[in-house]
DNA sequence: CGTACCATCTGTAGCGACTACAGATGCAAG
DNA sequence: CTTGCATCTGTAGTCGCTACAGATGGTACG
């Protein structure tokens, strides 16, 4: 497998590639100050480090569980005053997983819902769709 | 549908306590001609008939249940000419029930993630926190 | 060395589904 | 007629990206 860092460091599409992060969200991660600004080349393009992939990577498995990006901000400051607090992190993780388990809640309501009012349907083309009498009804 | 109009007609406060949605949404929903563009007083408020409120409602209760826009207006499009298929309401609610059950998988995943990782956690304020070092790992 | 050609650059606008103003009127009660 | 809430229009902000356009950078090949 090809070196995939030059001399200079990793340019944005390697990042992109080992990371999973399209290109234009690691720019926006750079403008609301996510990432920090990476060296430039002699020409302009971003040069990152090992660090900064690291950082990305952190950011990316953070948001597929769901954390948003203020919550990501502040464990990365908390990493980058060297002061993680380890109570902390468990707090908002365990408030995290407090609000996906009452999206579970809600989702698993809605399905019922929606199963039920299926349940009802007998496909026709016939001119009272019960899922439509259901939704319209008065309450 | 039942022609109940009442002489002066709702304003939008009404429509809105009447419904639950907010009154810059009924507002959004006419700009996005979700819903039609009502009566004026001759001061130019927004004077609504019954049957208005009964498809705001019907708005309402489909976005409750995770309805897009773009559902609804394909639902309601049927509905505006009088031609509902039964067969085509029932294959999205369907369609929709499957992204539903979707979410719960993927959530469900996120939760038992999130537990695990919170398990790990001695809550201490060491230096080396569980959690973040799961999230900094090389994969 | 020139040329082709992809990678990357900046800047801006769009998405969905609202929400939040500001500043100007409408309208009904006292 | 005043008071004061309701409603009006228009615009901009939210979140977390994504999609351009149009201009350069960097590199492999001849």
């Amino acid at each position: 497998m090809a070196d995939i860092t030059n001399a200079r460091g990793y340019p944005i599409g390697a990042m992109s590639r080992e990371t999973g992060v399209n290109i234009e969200t690691i720019r926006y991660y750079e403008r609301i100050e996510l990432m920090p600004q990476p060296d430039r080349t002699a020409g302009g393009n971003r040069q990152y480090t090992h660090d900064q992939l690291k950082r990305l990577s952190f950011i990316k498995r953070s948001r597929e569980l769901g954390f948003s990006i203020d919550e990501i901000r502040a464990m990365l400051t908390m990493v980058d005053q060297d002061g993680v607090s380890c109570g902390e992190v468990h707090a908002m993780t365990m408030e995290h997983l407090g609000s996906v388990k009452e999206k579970i809640r809600h989702l698993k309501k809605l399905e019922r819902a929606l199963t039920g009012m299926a349940a009802e349907c007998a496909k026709g083309d016939v001119p009272d769709c019960p899922i439509i009498e259901t939704l319209f009804d008065e309450r």
